[in-house]
DNA sequence: TAGGCTTGCCTAGAGGTCCTAGGCAAATAA
DNA sequence: TTATTTGCCTAGGACCTCTAGGCAAGCCTA
């Protein structure tokens, strides 16, 4: 009897796939054992659980989200920085629904610490750097651009934004230009 | 054998503060009928399945929270009424945090449109009425201010804001009145 | 108040997911 | 080659979802 050679990494990438597919909540122990031709049991020798599954998977999505992310704001500064960055987290919430909301699980300290989260902020931060922003205005700042970006996107997958017809698109591009514009004149109380 | 005396609004409004208890993932069929006394099977005449008790739970969820927000921004106006708004919102979600995270479930579209979804757009517009806002830069500014809401709420609670040591409340606050001042030098082109 | 009707809750049971315990055999180390 | 580790197995328990069909409580009407 041949193995069918699973490791932990192998497990979670293909849980992206699956997420991806057919939604982060669809992510079961089963439905990736039978994708493996194997049976449930047999994951455990890798995994503790299906919530250990789950965060795996969410610290992959972080860590790729982050290394886009990082990319795409290589070498830019002030709005076009903003833009790309806002692209570039909007576009990889499209292209991997179920890994981007994999992201948003609660994860506990520890693993947030170690994983590609706190790599985010300090994104976020260096963005501010072509604006005139100082602590403790940076952190909040970098709070309301986190909030936007998660929030536009998920609302949008979550079809809030339907009911009006003016696109999204154009909103969003427009809602990038007010927050470059708020930045410029962060009110100082 | 006396009966329970379920009807479909009972065991909404149960799932509603089951969910605020144990998280909304964790309102299932069965926890609903333990609750009540009762098998699994006898919720089945009053509802069809588990997603429709949780979409149920939705529309409750968003009827509750537009109540309260119309409450809240009743007799005001401009930055006092945008506020409010956002108060309101975000003590609804931590006061009732399975209810809120229903309040995100995808609806059809038709459930949407009879449910109170639609008046949350509304609402928010009359925010607006206090800025100096017209189509379409109206509802790129509802978007905005809705996604940054949610999306507030949402990292909070899954505790992406806990890495940094300045206070989240005093980081909220700052952020509305950022938003208050991004509406009335709302960016023309 | 006796009959009949509706309907609320029941039992029985199938199918799916999660997970543990313990076993055999393939891969690797001695 | 033998010993050890490790990968996947079978077996089985617990919980959740949902359907089909049954009995009786509570309502009607006569």
């Amino acid at each position: 009897m041949a193995r069918a050679g699973l490791t932990a990494e192998r497990l979670t990438q293909a849980a992206a796939e699956l997420a991806d597919e057919v939604g982060f909540e669809n992510v079961t122990v089963s439905a990736l054992a039978r994708h493996f031709g194997v049976k449930d049991a047999s994951l455990y020798s890798h995994i503790r659980n299906a919530h250990d599954l789950r965060v795996r998977l969410a610290v992959l999505a972080l860590a790729e989200l982050a290394e886009r992310v990082a990319a795409a704001i290589a070498g830019r500064s002030g709005k076009d920085a903003l833009v790309a960055f806002a692209q570039a987290y909007r576009t990889y919430a499209h292209e991997h629904p179920g890994r981007y909301t994999a992201t948003q699980m609660a994860l506990d300290p520890d693993t947030a610490a170690t994983s590609a989260a706190a790599k985010h902020a300090e994104m976020t931060r260096a963005i501010l750097r072509g604006y005139d922003l100082w602590e403790p205005d940076q952190t909040d700042a970098v709070r309301l651009l986190h909030s936007t970006f998660h929030g536009y996107v998920s609302l949008e997958r979550a079809g809030a934004f339907h009911s009006h017809p003016r696109g999204v698109e154009a909103s969003w591009l427009r809602s990038l230009d007010a927050l470059d514009s708020l930045l410029r004149s962060w009110p100082t109380d």
